[in-house]
RNA sequence: GCCUCGGUGGUGAAAUUGGUAGACACGCCAGACUCAAAAUCUGGUGAGCUUGCUCGUGUCGGUUCGAGUCCGACCCGAGGUACCA
């Protein structure tokens, strides 16, 4: 047979779709896989990256499918986001139009990789239908205490007019644009991820060895927990009279609690409530002032690169445990975000406090260890430490944290450096927080039934401020409390919340889209994802919020699941000439033109091929020609097939070389399980086909070739789809493809094995030993081999691996 | 700095987890076909030399009959994180 991959392509996805061949049954009766690729971000054409992503999950659900699994496999539009905003301003086109026409034009280009994707669940995160049921949740989460409304410093980017998320922040810029972030004051809604931390963390225990070590060790480090002890400082009476009475105490929070008797001054972030007041106040001199109020309007990571600086307030606290006065400062590396903006400072034994110590020529005092160069950070017995003097600095830790919690001074606690998720955004294209502003009332959440608060589809978008603040009455609103006239919230939800619960709209039946947003049943039955594809880019962000939003939705009695993804498979980029594929670098392959030249099959051949899923891929034009000649050479041989049926063979009346092709076909079934299942080492399944059709070649007998092609075609329908199906087709009917095929034993049996000679470690010779010889016989035959070897020497140890290799030890003889 | 993952021919990569290193493919070389080229097919292809031996999986050491694989120290690369008290 000749190929023509354009004309068969063609003729199969026409008939995939008219017979909606990938849809899963509505029973949840059957045993299960649901197999989901990230879905895309619509953004105008497809790259090589998606193929990629979208090559591995679809041979992943083929192969369940055909081991008759009822397959979810479905795909959908991450469709709020900035760059349509951007395409409004540059090119005037209405985000919802350009949106859903790329969605149009990037669809077509999947379908033409022959996807097995389940359509009837597809959807944009942009339907209002969607929208209604997130802005349930976000309700919900409100009323449960888990989302509020505050108003604190945010991460802020100028030019693309928007707070950002912590996550969203990358080396102090901007995550999509890349400029420096600056820190502003503004009010914003927030999700209490904190509230999660700890089961986020712990929970990551259950996802090892099914998650990349890379990616759990990520999740962990960005948690950030630690132990340790929070206490409070009283300000001396002096201190006190100074603020006005208005403050009394401050909180700080130390991991080293062992070192408390080593403060010598402390130290509160630009921003802390009583640094603020002393710079409102004038109460330091107004030189100092401003350059305090300068700190505190760096930019974050501007802040974090200049050198240490600080000032004295000129107020001084009490050292709880020895009544010391200790003065006060502020600096500028104390993060107002963690611990209350607050720290004691211990010299000696923190390297931060040491470099602002001694640039500001506070005292050092030593109490842990007895000599050696400060500051010092590791273990040791506490000196100087009046009671505690002499203990070990661990115990101590605990003992010190008793005492404290003892004497109602403090207690023990438990920090993240995680910090609460802000998900509103100052921009058009997203979803609208569903949330009035009451004269009356204060925050008043929208009546569930009056949801969606749907977007104006006629704004204006200039990129100058946000087009709902601006639109003339979209905003204006009556309470669904008293009924008075209020504002409407015109913040939208950060585009990750909508990523965050997908994979649950997904699992719900389609039919029940209208009157529910996730069906309990049906997640009992999907969820959780048995595989999830996609970029290591996506290890924090997307993963730790859908992680959280799991969990939370579990919370508020949507469903039952801990975890959303079981298992998941982080893919290496595409590259080319060593580089990312991007256009500004000019080295971009595109999809459409390799499929048009070469055909789907050719491009899943080729992306499995070259490199296993994890790591990187190096796109190589020679590479994917010669993917191209093993599926044209699958079709010339298929005139080699002589049975439409799985024959029945003799394998002792074969000959040697038939023998080895049966061999090596059984050899691919064998491996594929494992590929398919658990290493996704795609490459080398091909290899293993590859190697079977070599040796095929090399013997001409009809019912061995007709057995080869029955199997290989199997084992690569999951790759090359188009190929095996129009192949399958016409040799066999198809019934290779829905057969779960078995391994033959009898082709592993052999009348002799092949014996590897090795001596002093050193292969030496070869000996063909019958299958039930003993061990005697094969150090006698290995010995005679390897005579030539032997001669002066004596043999020290004699080592048989069964069916593998003898060695023999040798030393020099006499 | 800290954490994680890597380092194997000219290239992409294999190696049943401690058992013949380099499968499979690309490239290259030679041959066949051709007036010629392309395409196709066949064979060869880790390095070195004295042509059957030596060396060879980032470097150095260790364990073992046997190490790409395990242990220790180091070098290099990629990614993450960065004043989290």
């Amino acid at each position: 047979m000749s190929y023509n991959p354009n004309e068969i392509e063609a003729k199969w996805q026409k008939i995939w779709e008219s017979e909606k061949a990938f849809e899963p049954s509505d029973s949840l009766e059957q045993k299960k896989k649901y197999i989901l690729s990230m879905f895309p971000y619509p953004s105008g054409r497809i790259h090589m990256g998606h193929v990629r992503n979208y090559a591995i999950g679809d041979a992943i659900a083929r192969y369940y499918r055909k081991q008759n699994y009822n397959v979810l496999h479905p795909i959908g539009w991450d469709a709020f986001g900035m760059p349509a905003e951007n395409a409004a301003i540059k090119h005037k086109l209405h985000p919802k139009k350009w949106t859903y026409e790329n969605i149009e034009y990037m669809r077509k280009e999947l379908s033409a990789l022959g996807l097995s994707f389940s359509h009837t669940r597809e959807f944009a995160t942009c339907d209002p239908l969607y929208t209604k049921w997130e802005q349930e949740f976000i309700i919900k989460m409100y009323e449960s205490g888990l989302l509020f409304r505050e108003s604190t410093t945010v991460n802020w980017c100028e030019s693309c007019h928007t707070v950002l998320a912590n996550e969203q922040v990358e080396e102090g810029c901007c995550w999509r644009c890349d400029n420096p972030v600056q820190l502003k004051e503004m009010p914003g809604y927030y999700l209490d991820i904190i509230k999660y931390a700890d089961e986020l963390l712990t929970d990551l225990k259950i996802l090892e060895g099914k998650w990349p070590q890379q990616v759990l060790t990520m999740q962990e480090n960005w948690i950030g927990k630690s132990e340790g002890l929070e206490f409070e400082f009283e300000l001396s009476e002096e201190s006190k009279a100074k603020l006005h009475g208005r403050f009394e105490k401050y909180t700080v929070f130390t991991t080293r609690p062992d070192t408390i008797y080593g403060v010598t001054y402390s130290a509160l972030a630009p921003e802390h409530p009583i640094t603020k007041y002393i710079v409102e106040h004038g109460l330091v001199e107004s030189k100092i002032a401003q350059k305090i109020t300068h700190i505190a309007n760096m930019a974050e990571r501007e802040r974090a690169q200049s050198e240490k600086e600080g000032h004295a307030l000129g107020i001084t606290v009490i050292h709880p445990l020895t009544g010391e006065e200790i003065p006060v400062w502020t600096a500028n590396f104390v993060l107002a975000s963690y611990g209350g903006g607050a720290v004691m400072a211990v010299p000696a034994h923190d390297e931060r406090d040491y470099e602002f110590a001694s640039k500001y020529n506070l005292p050092i005092k030593r109490v842990v260890g007895a000599e050696g160069e400060l500051p010092f950070t590791g273990e040791g017995k506490l000196v100087d430490s009046a009671v505690f003097s002499g203990l070990n600095n661990q115990q101590a830790k605990a003992k010190i944290i008793a005492m404290f919690e003892e004497a109602g001074f403090g207690k023990g606690k438990v920090n993240y450096k995680l910090r609460n998720w802000g998900v509103s955004r100052q921009r058009y294209w997203g979803a609208p927080i569903p949330f009035v502003h009451c004269q009356q009332c204060g925050l008043v959440s929208e009546k569930i039934e009056n949801l969606p608060v749907a977007l104006p589809d006629d704004v204006e978008i200039t990129g100058e401020g946000n087009p709902l603040d601006s639109h003339p009455t979209w905003k204006y609103c009556s309470c669904p409390k008293c009924g008075q006239e209020a504002i409407r919230e015109t913040d939208t939800l950060d585009t990750f919340v909508q990523s965050s619960w997908y994979q649950f709209r997904y699992a719900t039946n389609p039919k029940k889209w209208n009157e529910i947003g996730i069906d309990k049943e049906d997640a009992a039955y999907w969820m959780g994802v048995d595989q999830y594809i996609g970029g290591i880019e996506h290890a924090i962000l997307h993963l730790l919020y859908a992680r959280f939003f799991t969990k939370v939705l579990r919370d508020l009695g949507y469903h039952d699941i801990n975890e959303p993804f079981t298992r998941l498979l982080t893919q290496g980029m595409v590259l080319k000439d060593g580089a990312k594929m991007s256009k500004s670098k000019g080295n971009t392959v595109d999809p459409d033109k390799l499929i048009e030249k070469y055909g789907a099959d050719t491009a899943r051949l080729f992306i499995l091929f070259a490199a296993p899923p994890q790591k990187e891929l190096e796109w190589n034009d020679n590479a994917v020609e010669g993917a191209f000649k093993f599926i044209r050479r699958l079709f010339e041989r298929a005139d080699r097939v002589v049975r439409n049926e799985l024959p029945n063979i003799d394998h002792e009346a074969l000959g040697k070389e038939s023998k080895l092709a049966r061999q090596k076909v059984y050899e691919a079934l064998q491996k594929s399980k494992d590929v398919y299942e658990k290493t996704f080492a795609f490459n080398t399944l091909i290899a293993a086909c590859m190697e079977a059709l070599n040796a095929l070649d090399k013997q001409d007998d009809g019912a061995v070739w007709s057995e080869g092609m029955y199997v290989m075609l199997n084992l690569l329908e999951p790759i090359i789809p188009h190929a095996a199906w129009e192949l399958s087709e016409v040799l066999f009917g198809r019934a290779n493809l829905s057969d779960v095929l078995k391994v033959k034993d009898e082709v592993f049996v052999h009348d002799s094995i092949l014996y590897v000679v090795m001596i002093g470690g050193k292969k030496r010779a070869e000996i063909e030993v019958s299958p039930d010889a003993s061990s005697e016989e094969i150090l006698a035959l290995a010995k005679e081999a390897g005579s030539k070897w032997l001669e002066s020497m004596s043999i020290i140890k004699e080592v048989v691996v069964p069916g593998k290799l003898v060695n023999l030890a040798v030393k020099p003889a006499g």
